[in-house]
DNA sequence: TGTCGATGTATCGTTTCGATATATCGGGGA
DNA sequence: TCCCCGATATATCGAAACGATACATCGACA
């Protein structure tokens, strides 16, 4: 899950844990707010796969300043610390401000890991997670995989539709509990008749990219 | 947070763990898809810690018919398993159809926890799952408590909001992941106006509800 | 000078999840 | 008649994720 998400962001560039977290935080915004907790224990597993390995850090992955030679006591010695640090073979380089830092890139066997674990099928569907997961990266995937992607995600969809008013027919009284289950059903609607633009997109884009090669 | 969810359904009636599990799953529909492998652990702590014990189960917790006599081998071995396990001091029962059963009710000082956990402020803003959970059991809460619920809440969904809009303009040119991250902003305006109207209906029931005492 | 907030890595204990094992019954076919 | 399937039901295991917290370092500001 969060493995999938970390090789997905690497692929775009070399990040530390810190800085990964907060592009995962931006990207997957209301969902899933990952911590570091999970965080760190996923890169360390990945790490121990070989999926993705710590870099020399060129530093100014984005677009940070050239370091221009300091100029203060502090930075100077925590220059001299980090020579030290390299020189006992760690690849940590102290960023501008914070503690020193471990920049982490994809191997080769961590793009086969992602593309692995992006067209898993069966986990895309039911959880929200998953499936927001998998269309944040959809653009990796081939287009009939992207279509069946969507297709799946709405069909889970509709059967929770479904679930959702039975039990509204059920429910007791409660007015909260009610208005709870109401504005559920009202959210997977909406989110039905998304996807469902989602996927008239797509039919339109691969209908009008195919147009020399026709039935 | 599971163990709010339990103590607030057996609060209204006893109950074994199954019969738990699919009263949640309905009742927060959606979200939170709880297992047995969080279920029965909790069930385990908030037994050891004296907030619900189990009863001997007098049957027809619900709408179960009255158990007419068996008629078959099968129901009559069962049943003397259960007359069995019964001298041995357990307290199970077999169910129409299935292994015996543990029936849950809550304690004095499972009411208690309830009443500790529901209140608590902090975990109910950020947290959807908090959120919702404790929105399904409003109506044990005070009325200020219950509007402070819904305020806060507000708040934290158009600070959540503003973050989407953030991200929206920072995020690049992919058009799943700005779909993505539009859909996200579209569910949570939809939400803050859903709140808005629980929040004004609240101001209603309490102002019809007090015109006794005006200011 | 001090301390505060941002940046940054890391781990600990607890909770939750998903999968699986086990057990029992009723019902539907071979 | 028998047997297997599906529903009902409890339970546990290992892995994963979380929240809190500790630790470390810097720049900025008073």
């Amino acid at each position: 899950m969060l493995e999938l998400a970390i090789l997905g962001v690497l692929k775009e560039q070399d990040l530390h844990g810190y800085e990964l977290k907060r592009r995962l935080t931006e990207m997957l915004g209301t969902f899933s707010a990952v911590s570091f907790g999970s965080l760190y224990p996923a890169l360390g597993r990945l790490e121990r796969a070989d999926a993705v390995k710590a870099v020399e850090a060129n530093d100014a992955p984005a677009a940070a300043p050239p370091s221009p030679a300091t100029g203060s006591l502090g930075a100077e010695l925590a220059a001299f610390r980090a020579r030290a640090r390299a020189a006992r073979g760690e690849v940590r380089s102290p960023g501008r401000g914070g503690r020193s830092r471990k920049v982490y890139g994809i191997t080769v066997k961590g793009d086969r890991l992602f593309e692995d674990l992006l067209a898993d099928a069966a986990a895309s569907t039911e959880d929200d997670r998953a499936f927001n997961l998998r269309l944040a990266f959809a653009r990796h995937l081939p287009d009939d995989a992207r279509l069946g992607l969507l297709e799946r995600r709405r069909a889970a969809l509709v059967e929770r539709l479904d679930r959702g008013r039975r039990s509204l027919k059920a429910a007791g009284t409660d007015t909260y509990g009610r208005s709870l289950l109401e504005h559920g059903t009202e959210v997977t609607e909406h989110d039905i008749s998304w996807l469902d633009r989602l996927i008239a997109a797509e039919r339109e884009r691969t209908r009008t990219s195919r147009e020399d090669t026709p039935t």
